[in-house]
DNA sequence: TTGAAAGCGATACCAC
DNA sequence: GTGGTATCGCTTTCAA
């Protein structure tokens, strides 16, 4: 029912190898003006679109770039990060690229996520932060013929390449300044919240490293959900846990918790400081303003060239390609305090 | 050189018929357990995975349910948009479709952007919020073989099913708790921010339209950046613009401008009554406490069983299928001044 | 119980 | 300049 090459090629009274040199730039030399325009106005009057399956049999390849994001991670993206997938994607098509978002759910195994991957024949596949992503998974991509396999966030499995991101140093950097402020009891927030654990654990980690050189520091990792509840009972407790400073895993659980710890009693940065994460503008409009590292993901303009060269070169050597890099933003919430 | 059916069957030293039987389990009472289980080893061994294309080639269409959004508004969507994406993807994948999140990049024509996604033989297009749509459109993607066309957000173009989502209710809602809290000069934020005036423009009509039916009632659109600055400019000039209230966009545009007048010595509410929307935790951080509205969106669920079953019944006759709803959550930014 | 073969739509080589 | 045609991988009917 829908228009094929067949149906423009019969209306303009062509061949089918005809159409397909005319529609896809390839006419030049051998299809006379005038049979162009015929095919050209026959596509037009018709609503021809070629279909893409059709010519991603032909080809081997579908031009689809598969960006893999775990479903479960997907809502505690911050603008941060859907501010760089749109952008990644729009780059992507400046390329010739189709950018696609695919998502992997939380319960399928690496395997079974990523054959649905494959089956869709893409030329490249990143997979973002926390998506399944192992040698086996690799190597089912490889042979399946896609180009390029990058893993975007966690170090990338053999076979792949990798655009680092460093959530270790995100904690070491926090770590850094409340020990350099003279802090020594630190507490961790660790979310509950689902999907958050590729986070939040090399964020303790990267905490526990910097304090491990400091004599006489001390780490205690404290969970917490994103609720006002939970954050009322951590911070009614607070005093008994005898810390003096907080890295609270990012800028929404810091004021959530610095709210609370301000509503128990608890001064900040009197008592404890906080610090959190992302440099989100809100941060800046509480009082005590916010401390909190901030997060420099590569630019979307990188990645996207990238992935082109890597589909362009696919015997590239798999390598790391680039790191996300963590600057401290110190304001009024970890202030050393005066006396 | 990736492994075909074909390969698979000689491997295996059947029939490429037998091998698709088999992987798509209707073998029963046609293969004899033993083949079936050579054939899976066979596929397990090559690493086969079937090629999409191929598949949708045949069957004349792809399981792919295209989510199409604006890249513009992205960075935009807060963890209540990003939220329903995900479940709604989760809820498709359960219903046997492929959810995939395609963007359609600012600067393309309507067409253009719609050219792109019937090329994919989507089985259904759910084109969110700013995605382009108009009536041509649709009848390219129907002709294309798309069984349902859905729009999230806006009213739907002819020929396209709607989801509504009535911003201008959001605006309505603010707009009378505002005057019924005896304010009248009625300020409402217009973010200067690329791809928000498809929120904001019916937000600013909705409040208009409940001011109309109150004698006395002004409404003032004011346009805010979400920086700093820009908030610090529009303080500086607030007494000026004679305003007792603001409707502010939603609640991170009300965060910022109610720090900044705070910090020029407005009171809120004294002075001014503060209204956001989205009804985002961090408002109850802030103090005064923040009034928003709160949108509530139709649930992932059942919008993924609407989808499947437009599929199923593609004869179905175009309608507006669900409603999304506002409620005010009055909290102290807009609590009426004590005199 | 298994296999042969037609055909989905587009491409590109080779002949005219 | 233009047209025939083999081919990509898979499904499914029909015949054996």
């Amino acid at each position: 029912m829908p228009p094929t090459s067949t149906s423009v090629a019969r209306y303009a009274g062509v061949s089918r190898a005809t159409v397909s040199y005319v529609l896809n730039g390839l006419a030049a030399g051998r299809v006379s003006p005038a049979t162009q325009e015929k095919v050209r106005e026959a596509a037009e009057e018709l609503g021809y679109v070629p279909h893409a399956a059709a010519r991603s049999l032909r080809s081997g390849s579908s031009g689809l770039v598969l960006i893999a994001v775990p479903a479960d991670v997907v809502p505690a993206f911050g603008p941060l990060f859907t501010g760089f997938i749109a952008a990644f994607q729009a780059e992507l098509q400046a390329y010739g690229h189709t950018g696609v978002l695919h998502g992997a759910s939380a319960g399928d195994t690496p395997q079974a996520a990523v054959r649905a991957w494959a089956e869709l024949r893409p030329a490249a596949v990143i997979a973002m932060i926390g998506a399944p992503l192992d040698e086996a998974s690799v190597e089912i991509l490889k042979r399946s013929g896609t180009f390029a396999v990058v893993s975007y966030g966690p170090p990338p499995a053999p076979g792949a390449h990798g655009i680092a991101m460093d959530q270790e140093e995100v904690g070491a950097v926090a770590a850094a300044h409340l020990l350099a402020g003279g802090r020594r009891d630190i507490g961790v927030v660790v979310p509950v919240e689902h999907g958050l654990g590729l986070f939040s654990q090399p964020r303790l980690k990267g905490v526990r490293a910097v304090a491990a050189t400091c004599p006489g520091a001390r780490v205690v990792p404290v969970e917490l959900a994103y609720t006002e509840e939970s954050a009322a009972e951590l911070a009614d407790r607070w005093r008994d846990l005898g810390l003096d400073a907080v890295f609270a895993y990012n800028d929404e659980y810091a004021m959530l918790l610095m709210r609370a710890l301000q509503d128990a009693g608890v001064d900040v940065p009197g008592d404890v400081a906080v610090v959190g994460a992302d440099d989100l503008l809100l941060g800046r409009l509480l009082r005590p303003t916010l401390t909190s590292v901030r997060i420099e993901l590569p630019p979307p303009a990188e990645v996207a060239a990238l992935v082109d060269r890597l589909i362009r070169e696919p015997e590239t050597p798999p390598a790391v390609h680039r790191r996300s890099t963590a600057h401290i933003e110190v304001r009024e919430s970890s202030r050393r305090p005066a006396g």
